[in-house]
DNA sequence: AATGAATGAGCATTCATTCAT
DNA sequence: TATGAATGAATGCTCATTCAT
């Protein structure tokens, strides 16, 4: 996660040896019901508690099973954020198909709109891939990258606005990106992690607001 | 703590058993041998991968000995922390003696070098911070508190800038303060996990002008 | 992000299901052989003393097999007294059947003969018995109600008896009941535990004299 | 305890080697208060859970200073079972003063009372005493002598009433007396570990027929 | 492929006993 | 003597990973 306003991608990233496809589709089955099972697992346990007995049982398959689809809890873990980013790009994908429509203020406000709205959405696993990400540093890695690439479009769109004269010369496209994404992506973990009380809608528009304040773009 | 500079202790815990403060100047000084191996600890290696063995060995005190102080990893992080955030507050409190001088924005940039300037010095521990909040609930309530404290102050700064009519209306006072406090701490996070070659100097001086233009804050 | 609650909870979980019965012939070898180390140990070496080490290399498993099917050195020692039970009740059962052979006294000669043997057969385990029984509560209980199940049995028996007028109506049965089953199981236990020159029959014959005696039950 | 009807002393038995009684009036009393701290916690929470720790807080002295006066948690233990013995010896003697007194069976129905109402009175230290047994060598050579001590001196009597014909020669007086002192030992052991609802009076008026009758001493 | 048993490294923790002041 | 800190041997227990059917 971590990803943040206008964004969410992935997939690029170079996977890293992992094992085959299953051949039958039993074995897909098996390996799909893994899936699932970490899903719950690391939701409701944890990245640390939860155990690899537990996604077993949890997915109706036998203890040693786990092996021949996964070497370990890491590596089921990646195979899930890679399928959790897979969703949320698939669900970003349809609104942002017209991203440039409407005004600045308008794009971004459907952007944070999007993000908060697939946070909350999964927010059982987006919380444990924070945590995660402090323990293993392949996922770090995934993160990273997820956020670099979000950091880089706002980068070009600042750079863009800048150039338009829309956004104030004074502001470094870099730290500002890098800024209000993790202003946003941070919001939503807070808001995740304990549910506190904030409303979505409202939510996407103040943080809207106060990302287009900061660029000097106006807002309504 | 960990939102911003300052935080207040908190202690308010009571101490088990486990005594406080050690009766003998040669207990006191054992008991200090191992917080410090333990901020060594901690940082070299991780709130997870730091064994206990580890801070005895470095603190060159019996494995044993620990438990005369401590009853668990858990409490001498908690122990550790506590340590820490009266030196961040001290250190805080002297610069912000004079926080209501000069300009809104001139304040919101000196409590953001001085925020970024304690957490970079502490990089170590703040971000292993990060980790075990994740891993401890009560390090995670302390955390929250923390933080807690830090939007407080700022809801009510919004709030009278908003009474004197400097920041506008639309902006609920509450979310901008959660995003905006979460916005420094998640730079500052970010910058010290992988030492991103952010400049402290025009990273305070970028996020404070982020930070006054979201609110409608005239800047330089 | 960073923030988050989850984490520490955790332990509440649960008991990786011991299965009572392993699934497979090779587990239940495996469970069985520890089980019959646990007999040879505890015999040995006592309650407090046997360690859960010695009895898996004494059967021949991995340290951490133990914990496939027992959760700790007082369950184990719970399932070897369910199973020692068990074969006390069967081997008491077949001379028990013709139980109301005979006269009073044959018949309480009997009873007694039974018990000293099958105590003395197993002397190795009951006097350890009688020690966990001092250390655990749940073996505590197991043995009292044991003893409750003879205490009932022979309060029976003796209310019938002073029904028929062939016991005096002055003794109590539930206290004559407790006191002749202590007398006699405290007898074994002093026997066995010092190997004290006793010899069976002469010790039943003696026992039962007594006892007989003591409810004014006639004796040849 | 163990020791049974007719019986309780102990002295006579070879003090092992102990440390000598404290030259000052301050040491005597440290060495009595860690005896008084003792017993309650012996009795409290058993031998086993006793921790030298505990009888240290409790009796109000440094930790270390325990073994100033002891060298293990067996030699207090042992210290504290001799100053017990010394106890029931004292309020045992002043009713056994008149021992000879009476009848037969009014003997027996006295030493029994006693005996009972010294082990209840003592419940607390007793039960512990008898684990204790379980577990420490020279604790369970200490029962085993009272214990005999006790056997030896009914031995005589009976043979003493054998001879003048008021008890059957069927009965064989060593047998008879380990049995009854048994009988007794382990009812009053029974009584005071579960707290079951006997009566002192009842229990000690039904064990002394019980084993009168079961020597064919006449009863009322 | 599936199963479930086997393995053992790895660490925490307790507490009796010794020592330095 | 009194104190309280220091020591470290002794074990229990977990769980990821490997293996034999």
């Amino acid at each position: 996660m971590t990803e943040t306003a206008e964004s969410a991608a992935t997939d690029a990233a170079a996977t890293p040896a992992r094992r085959a496809v299953p051949a039958t589709a039993r074995g897909r089955r098996s390996r799909q019901a893994l899936l699932d099972a970490a899903r719950v697992v690391f939701a409701r346990d944890g990245f640390t508690n939860a155990r690899i007995t537990d996604i077993s049982d949890e997915a109706g398959v036998a203890h040693g099973s786990f092996y021949t689809y996964f070497k370990s809890k890491d590596e089921i873990f990646l195979a899930l954020i890679e399928e959790l980013e897979e969703d949320l790009r698939v669900s970003g994908d349809g609104e942002r198909a017209g991203a440039t429509d409407g005004s600045a203020y308008a794009r971004i406000l459907r952007a944070n709109t999007d993000y908060l709205t697939a946070y909350h959405d999964n927010r059982g696993i987006m919380v444990v891939w924070e945590q995660a990400a402090t323990l293993n540093e392949e996922v770090a890695e995934l993160r990273s990258q997820a956020s670099e690439r979000a950091v880089a479009r706002i980068v070009r769109s600042i750079e863009h606005m800048q150039t338009a004269g829309d956004v104030p010369a004074a502001i470094d496209a870099r730290y500002a990106a890098t800024a209000l994404t993790g202003m946003v992506s941070n919001f939503a973990y807070r808001w995740c992690l304990r549910d506190e009380d904030f409303e979505l809608d409202k939510a996407a528009e103040q943080l809207s607001r106060l990302w287009a304040n900061a660029l000097g773009i106006p807002t309504p």
